[in-house]
DNA sequence: AGCTCATGGCGAG
DNA sequence: TCGCCCTGAGCTG
């Protein structure tokens, strides 16, 4: 689930229905309880994300932070509460809507210091719209590391992650492993304003979609493709499948431990 | 029941 | 670069 887009609309769900109010505050799971406890009462004010990084304010200046990491999820709802399982390690609730989390890398009570740390270690994010491109090129522009590992690196670029990755590169024909130095400053300039519409619809939507309309399968004459991430995509786990534009094979590899999906045919050397 | 894999990221070596 | 942490789905037997 977790790239940024997922990260800002839960920033959004928490505002529309918590904020302003009272919440009740629990870790069923415990892992969380002592935190929990101080919480639980009060008014959460707040909610913002920065990259992959939710914060949800409470009255008073505390902050819990909150990464989903690879395995994190949220389940919003309304009642009837479902019985908390032994894996909710944070669960909100008013009497109009809950919020479980489950299997987060973080989720941890901060005070602001600890928060503005965060966002002085984290690049410019695509979704927010005070960021600015210009730091991320400052970094890019001189880095003999691959545009595909940069735009994985949060301290680069906040928010981009393994989908977003392979399909800005594919939708720019930029082959993965050009290193930064060599990338033009009208492509970054392009992949950025890029992502900006990109994560924005990820946001509308709370799903990825990269396709253009007239390159979807349905329009090219296949069948339209669902995967587990729930979008349309040119390339991600596409692998050994036709690329939608010409037709030759979508490759993989491993970059830093994670894969890479890219179309050798549209994103030249 | 057990294995593999997944949209992340950290710290050790 | 590897191992590790968090969880759950989709296989395999």
């Amino acid at each position: 689930m977790p790239e940024g887009h997922t990260i800002h609309r839960l920033a959004e769900d928490h505002l529309d229905r918590f904020a302003g109010r009272e919440v009740s505050v629990s870790s069923p799971q415990g892992r969380f309880a002592e935190s929990a406890a101080l919480l639980d009462g009060r008014i959460l004010d707040g909610a913002e994300a920065h990259g992959k990084h939710l914060f949800l304010a409470f009255e008073g200046g505390d902050w819990i932070h909150i990464h989903l990491g690879l395995f994190g999820k949220y389940a919003l709802g309304t009642p009837p509460v479902p019985p908390p399982t032994d894996t909710v390690r944070l669960r909100i609730a008013n009497g109009d809507h809950y919020s479980d989390l489950r299997g987060p890398t973080t989720c941890a009570l901060i005070a602001d210091g600890e928060k503005k740390a965060i966002h002085e270690r984290l690049g410019p994010d695509p979704l927010r719209p005070a960021d600015d491109p210009d730091r991320a090129w400052a970094r890019i522009s001189r880095s003999r590391t691959t545009v595909a590992a940069l735009l994985m690196d949060q301290k680069i670029v906040a928010g981009v992650g393994n989908v977003y990755r392979a399909e800005v590169l594919f939708r720019h024909g930029i082959d993965p492993y050009r290193l930064g130095k060599d990338l033009a400053r009208r492509e970054w300039d392009a992949i950025w304003a890029d992502l900006v519409l990109l994560m924005r619809e990820g946001v509308r939507n709370n799903r990825i979609d990269t396709v253009r309309d007239e390159h979807l399968p349905e329009a090219m004459g296949r069948p339209p493709r669902v995967d587990d991430h729930g979008g349309e995509v040119y390339v991600y786990r596409r692998a050994n499948m036709p690329c939608h534009i010409c037709g030759g094979e979508i490759r993989t590899a491993g970059l830093a431990a994670r894969n890479l999906f890219w179309c050798p045919g549209c994103q030249g050397r």
